[in-house]
DNA sequence: GACCTGCTGCGGGCTG
């Protein structure tokens, strides 16, 4: 076959020539070399299907069975994962294999059995398929058993690496790499495996944080296959017929709804264009998930036809979520399903043919992963069409909506993926919040903690890369104050759990570091378990909802067993799950000002989108703004400093700081338009002066608790945290210069 | 600031 094949054990040969392959994937044949020599991290990328499972594990395997372990002498690989649902496909295909050459292969989390882990404890061996919070229960639970269950651990592979980027999650999982090469007593090398980075160094720097240089790194070349786009513009009509309103009938109140319209005739280009196939719609939010499936089954039953489109997020039962994706994998007949970010990841729900995002989306590295999941099979397509709502434009329209910014930011978007960017890694974010459950958790895992060693473990050891000494001191004192609790000092100095933090870590939910908000179950009179609704949600008896993309009566609501009981009905709209979007990327802003200063027209535009990318071109000449940072609407000063999220936070705290009050409009400041005077000055002071303190601005912000053991933190621990997410205040001189030097002199004539 | 993700051990009752 290949020198990669030959070089494979005899057992994983026989193997794969069962499995009649052909050959080894290109993304396979590289990455055995450097796995059989064993010892090396290494960060694998290649598209979904493309075979990287086995990339890691036919070579693991081989190395494995060549050495002829001794059973029950500890797990000899642990595989990670940021679902179960994976877990329990990895499982499948990994099983057959590793049966062939005797290497024990067990699933560990949540759902498996007890006593499937209690065997797998008393005689640890092969390979450990499992989650983050697994690990942390085994560390936690056992931390005496980890340095029998962990002694010949060789190598840790990291499944969908990109999901544990940047998140609280992900520091969580740093800190568990380096604990189980504690425990194990010696340099375990680490594989992460990837389909959708661009920035390799990101995943490096990821792996082995304090080294990073010496991560090798394997690529497909495979994967360049043929790509459909499609940018498609939907006009929302300024003044909806509310003639059904007035009458005050149900259901037919919904159609009078602002973005109705547009909403209805999205689903009816779905509908024509989907019926048939199979393809995954990615909504962008739970409730446009419950409206448009909604849509989409009421048109199938007008014409009488058998319902293909189920609904998929967070919130439906995992027996109404697993249904949806067996359905998928059904080849016999077409489905497709309307989802949120659940289906980005590399679930299995077979070969897709075409995927539909409704809005810009919130990321470049997620349209990219979207785009993803269709055309896996050689010599098709990858299909995407994107759609976009954007209001009439009518004397009253607010000059941000002329601006056509989904447009234009979803042409951006576009423009970027083609071009291989994403979003990289925030810079210095601290997560304090799982710092102080890492202390907490090493504490549990060691029955108590010198200082001294935690500094080791989380600062030492990179795991939390920015944290200094003396912040982590902070921490340890805010900790060990007497109104948190959370942790105390023996007369040694040795830490232990104060009474708050026995209380946190004999809770069911320690292992998480993310929060799971309160819900309500709702049941249908039938029995079946639809999914949850949040327990904010407004409910009373006789209440229509939308939920599972079908239209519900509530019957009663039961408070004790936090449970709603529903019947099918007519009309309803979704439960209120919330939400508002954010500001996209400092180079995704700065894409969209080449777009409204350029003149072409991307091919991907259909008519209607490229009449919105003309308008907005027409309103950005018109406002000024190929001039000036700053125009005039009406009442309003918009201020535009094309930065990105991060400077524009601290850019307007500064402002507000300094006594104006700006708005975050996303593209813009706006700010009150007789402020134009004091703007200017505040301008030309920040322009001169030394950067804000961020941390300073961060004190403005109202709720900066939003991590799960934040609640523990005070105003001065909070304010460094926040700002060290979300705001980049070292630029603000640099940008406030640039506005005050495209300053229009005149600001009073309204544009 | 959208969306998503995870989970132990024990005691009591029932079955074979």
């Amino acid at each position: 076959m290949s020198a990669s094949f030959d070089r494979l054990h005899e057992g994983v040969r026989r193997w794969i020539w069962r499995q009649e392959w052909e050959e080894l994937r290109d993304i396979q044949e590289r990455s055995i070399p450097v796995l059989l020599e064993g010892g090396r991290d290494l960060v694998i990328a290649a598209a979904t299907a493309s075979g990287k499972t086995e990339a890691a594990f036919l070579p693991i395997v081989s190395r494995l069975a060549a050495e002829d372990r001794e059973p029950g002498g500890g797990f000899d690989a642990v595989y990670v994962s940021p679902l179960r649902a994976l877990i329990n496909d990895q499982f499948g295909r990994i099983e057959g294999l590793c049966e062939e050459l005797g290497i024990p292969v067990v699933k560990w989390h949540g759902d498996v059995a007890a006593s499937v882990k209690a065997r797998a404890r008393q005689r640890p061996g092969g390979i450990l398929l499992t989650t983050p919070e697994s690990l942390e229960a085994i560390l936690c639970r056992r931390g005496g058993e980890a340095a029998r269950l962990f002694a010949a651990l060789s190598c840790v592979v990291v499944d969908e690496l990109h999901a544990f980027l940047d998140q609280p999650r992900g520091r969580q999982l740093q800190s568990i790499l380096n604990r189980l090469e504690v425990a194990a007593g010696q340099r375990v090398a680490r594989v992460g495996l990837s389909a959708t980075l661009a920035d390799m160094r990101v995943a490096a720097a990821f792996l082995r944080p304090g080294d990073p240089e010496s991560v090798a790194i394997e690529q497909s070349a495979e994967g360049g296959g043929e790509l459909r786009l499609q940018l498609r513009g939907y006009l929302e009509p300024a003044r909806p017929l509310r003639v059904a309103a007035v009458a005050g009938d149900g259901p037919d109140q919904e159609k009078a709804d602002p973005g109705a319209l547009a909403e209805t005739a999205i689903a009816h280009h779905l509908f024509d264009t989907l019926r048939g196939r199979r393809s995954l719609v990615f909504a962008g939010s739970r409730g446009r998930v419950e409206t448009i499936t909604a849509e989409l089954a009421e048109m199938g039953a007008a014409l009488g036809v058998p319902e293909e489109f189920l609904a998929h997020h967070g919130s439906l039962s995992r027996e109404i979520r697993e249904e949806a994706e067996r359905r998928m994998r059904d080849t016999t007949r077409p489905a497709s399903i309307v989802c949120t970010t659940t289906l980005e990841l590399g679930i299995d729900v077979g070969h897709i043919e075409a995927v539909a995002q409704l809005g810009p989306g919130r990321t470049v590295s997620g349209m990219r992963q979207r785009l993803g999941r269709s055309g896996r099979r050689r010599g098709r397509p990858a299909v995407m069409r994107v759609y976009v709502r954007e209001a009439e434009i009518v004397a009253s329209t607010h000059a941000m909506d002329r601006l056509r910014v989904d447009t234009v930011q979803a042409c951006a978007m576009l423009a970027l993926m083609l071009r291989r960017w994403n979003e990289p890694s925030v810079p210095g974010r601290l997560h304090l919040s799982t710092l102080v459950h890492q202390v907490l958790a090493l504490i549990a895992q060691h029955g108590g903690l010198g200082v001294r060693q935690g500094w080791e473990r989380l600062g030492a050891s990179r795991a939390f890369p920015e944290l200094t000494l003396p912040l982590y001191l902070d921490v340890l004192r805010r900790m060990g104050r007497p109104e948190v609790g959370l942790i105390e000092q023996a007369p040694d100095g040795t830490l232990l759990p104060g009474p708050e933090g026995e209380r946190v870590i004999a809770g069911r939910d320690f292992y998480a570091v993310f929060m799971t908000a309160e819900e309500f179950r709702v049941v249908t009179d039938r029995g079946r378990a639809l999914g949850t609704v949040p327990v904010q949600t407004p409910l009373v008896p006789g209440q229509l909802l939308i939920l599972a993309g079908r239209r519900w009566r509530v019957l009663e609501i039961d408070g004790a067993r936090r449970e709603v009981l529903v019947t099918r009905a007519f009309g309803g709209r979704p439960p209120l799950f919330g939400g508002e979007v954010g500001a996209p990327h400092e180079e995704v802003v700065r894409e969209m000002r080449r777009l409204y200063e350029g003149r072409d027209r991307p091919a991907y535009l259909d008519v209607p989108a490229a009449g919105f990318l003309d308008e907005a071109r027409a309103t950005y000449r018109g406002l000024g703004l190929a001039g000036a940072s700053c125009c005039r609407h009406e009442d309003q000063l918009l201020l535009f400093a094309w930065t990105g999220a991060r400077v524009q936070t601290a850019l307007r705290l500064a402002l507000v700081d300094r006594g104006l009050a700006a708005t975050d409009l996303g593209l813009a400041l706006a700010l009150p338009a007789a402020a134009g005077t004091a703007l200017r000055a505040a301008l030309g002071a920040l322009a001169a002066g030394p950067p804000p303190e961020a941390a300073t601005l961060a004190r403005l912000v109202e709720h900066k608790v939003r991590d799960k053991y934040d609640c523990y933190l005070d105003e001065d621990l909070l304010c460094l945290d926040w700002a060290s997410e979300h705001v980049d205040a070292s630029r603000v001189p640099d940008t406030a210069a640039a506005l005050l030097a495209r300053m229009p002199e005149d600001l009073g004539t309204p544009a």
